[in-house]
DNA sequence: CGTTCGCTTGAACTAATTCAAGATAAGTGG
DNA sequence: CCACTTATCTTGAATTAGTTCAAGCGAACG
C-alpha cells in the first residue's frame, strides 16, 4: 500500500531513509502481551529491544524486600530495552503490560548489526536514552525536594498528557490505574493517595473510581504542582 | 614520549585506535576550573563536553525555590556533558568543581564531526549514558523506598569508592563534603545528617570533621545499607 | 580578634506512615 | 441470578521518622 510507512512516527527510526526502513522493518517481528503479562523481568539477560505499537505498559523495579516501584509508563510508538542492544546486560527493571499489547521487537544481535550498517541509529539511541536521562533526573529532584501531595499531582498530568482521553468531566486516563499504582509512583503509601485523592474529590478536582481516575480540573492540579496555592486551600 | 597515551584510559575513548586518539586529542583544549566555580551552569545553552582529568566537581540541580539537590559526583577520568553534543539544549544541571579542576574540552560542532568520522564513539556514549541512566533509576529507587539513614550510608559507601584514599584509621573521602552536601545527595536535611553521622562516630562506623568525613568500618556501614541489623542496634 | 561558617543538640512540631476496620465493587461458581 | 469470595478503596486513630526552629559551640579566615 502507499500509505505512509508507520516506522516514521517512532523517534527511533526518525532520519533513516525508505530503503533502511524497509531493512529495518524486515528484521522485526511482533510480539503480543496480554493485560498483566511481562514484556520481561528485572534480571534477566537482556535479549531484546521493543516498539511498542498498541496498548499500554508500565516500566518498575522491585527491591530486595519486595517493595515495587514504577518509574513510569510507556505508550505506543514509545521504545524500551535499548540496554539489550549495547552490552550483554541483564535487564535493570521490568516491562509490564497494563492492557494488552503490540509491540515490535529485535532481538539483540540483529539491533546491533544494524546499528553498525545505520551508524545514524546509535546516534537517534543516544538522543532518546539522553532525554529520558534528563527526565529522570528532574523527576529524581523532584522525588527529593516535594511534598507528596505536589508529586502526585505531577504523576496525574503527566499520565493525562500522555495517556489521557476525553471525557464528558475532564480527562480520563485510559488505563486501570489503582491507587496503589499511583503510591508506588511518587514514593509513598496507598492510604495517602486515597486521602489525597478523596480530598481533591471533594474540591472537583478530579472523579475518581476503581482504578480509575478523570481530570477535571488541570489548571487547579498544576496550581498544586506548581505549588500556588488558591484561596480556598489557603483559607481556615 | 612513549608512554601509554592518557586517553586510553577514559571510558569514552575505548575502542579507538592510534590515529583517531591523536586526531581526537588533537581538537581537545585544556580548561582549568578553580575550586567553588562553575564549569556551566543549569539552563546556559549546552556548548562543551568535558573529560575530568584531575581534581573532583559535583552534579546538581536548583528548584525555582533555590533547594539544591546534588545527582553525583565526578571524578578523574569520567566525562559529561553530552548532551552538548547531540541536540541543541541547555545543560540541565550544574558542574561545580569542589577542588581545582583540570579538563579536556570538545566544543559541540567538534564532537559532533568527531562522533559522524568515527561512528564507534556514538556507540562509546551510548553505553556511557545507558550505564549512567540504570546507575540513576537505582538510586530513583532507593530514595523513594528507603529511610534517611540507609540512604546516607550508601552515599558514604558510594562516595569512599568512587573518592577514598586510604588514612591511618579508615578510608578518606578527598574532597571536603559538607553536612549539607550530604543532604542534598540524599533528600533531607543538614540536621538529619549531623545526628546520624554523631551516633555512628559514637560507635566507631565514622570520624568526621569539618567538611570532613573517615569511614573506619566499611563493613558495618554496608551492614546499615543492606539493612542488617546488629545486635548492638538492636537491643534497648 | 572579631566575624563568619560549619556543626551539634534539644525541643516542638508535622507530614506521612502504619494499623485496623469496614465499605464498595468486581469477579466466580453453584 | 444470587451468594460467596476477592480485591480495591476509604477513613479514623495512633505512631513515628524526620523537619523545623532556636541557641550555642568551636574552628577557620580575613
Amino acid at each position: 500500500m502507499t500509505s505512509t510507512n508507520p516506522f516514521q512516527h517512532v523517534r527511533f527510526f526518525q532520519g533513516l531513509d525508505g530503503a533502511a526502513l524497509t531493512v529495518v522493518q524486515q528484521k522485526s517481528y511482533v510480539r503480543r502481551v496480554s493485560d498483566e503479562s511481562f514484556f520481561f523481568q528485572q534480571d534477566e539477560p537482556a535479549t531484546t529491544f521493543y516498539v511498542l505499537t498498541a496498548g499500554q505498559a508500565h516500566l518498575s523495579q522491585v527491591t530486595i524486600d519486595g517493595q515495587q516501584v514504577i518509574l513510569g509508563f510507556l505508550g505506543p510508538d514509545q521504545e524500551v530495552g535499548i540496554v539489550a542492544a549495547i552490552q550483554h546486560a541483564e535487564y535493570p527493571l521490568s516491562l509490564q503490560a497494563v492492557t494488552d499489547c503490540v509491540a515490535l521487537a529485535w532481538d539483540a544481535p540483529t539491533l546491533q548489526s544494524l546499528m553498525e550498517n545505520y551508524p545514524i541509529l546509535a546516534l537517534r539511541a543516544l538522543r532518546m536514552v539522553t532525554g529520558r536521562f534528563v527526565q529522570l533526573q528532574q523527576q529524581y529532584r523532584e522525588l527529593a525536594t516535594e511534598r507528596v501531595e505536589r508529586r502526585i499531582a505531577r504523576v496525574l498530568l503527566r499520565l493525562s498528557a500522555q495517556a489521557g482521553q476525553p471525557h464528558p468531566t475532564g480527562v480520563r486516563i485510559e488505563f486501570p490505574l489503582s491507587r496503589q499504582d499511583v503510591a508506588e509512583m511518587t514514593g509513598t503509601t496507598l492510604y495517602t493517595v486515597s486521602r489525597t485523592l478523596s480530598q481533591w474529590e471533594k474540591l472537583g478536582i478530579v472523579t475518581t473510581g476503581r482504578e480509575l481516575i478523570i481530570i477535571r480540573s488541570p489548571q487547579e492540579l498544576l496550581a498544586i504542582a506548581d505549588n500556588i496555592l488558591p484561596d480556598k486551600l489557603t483559607d481556615p
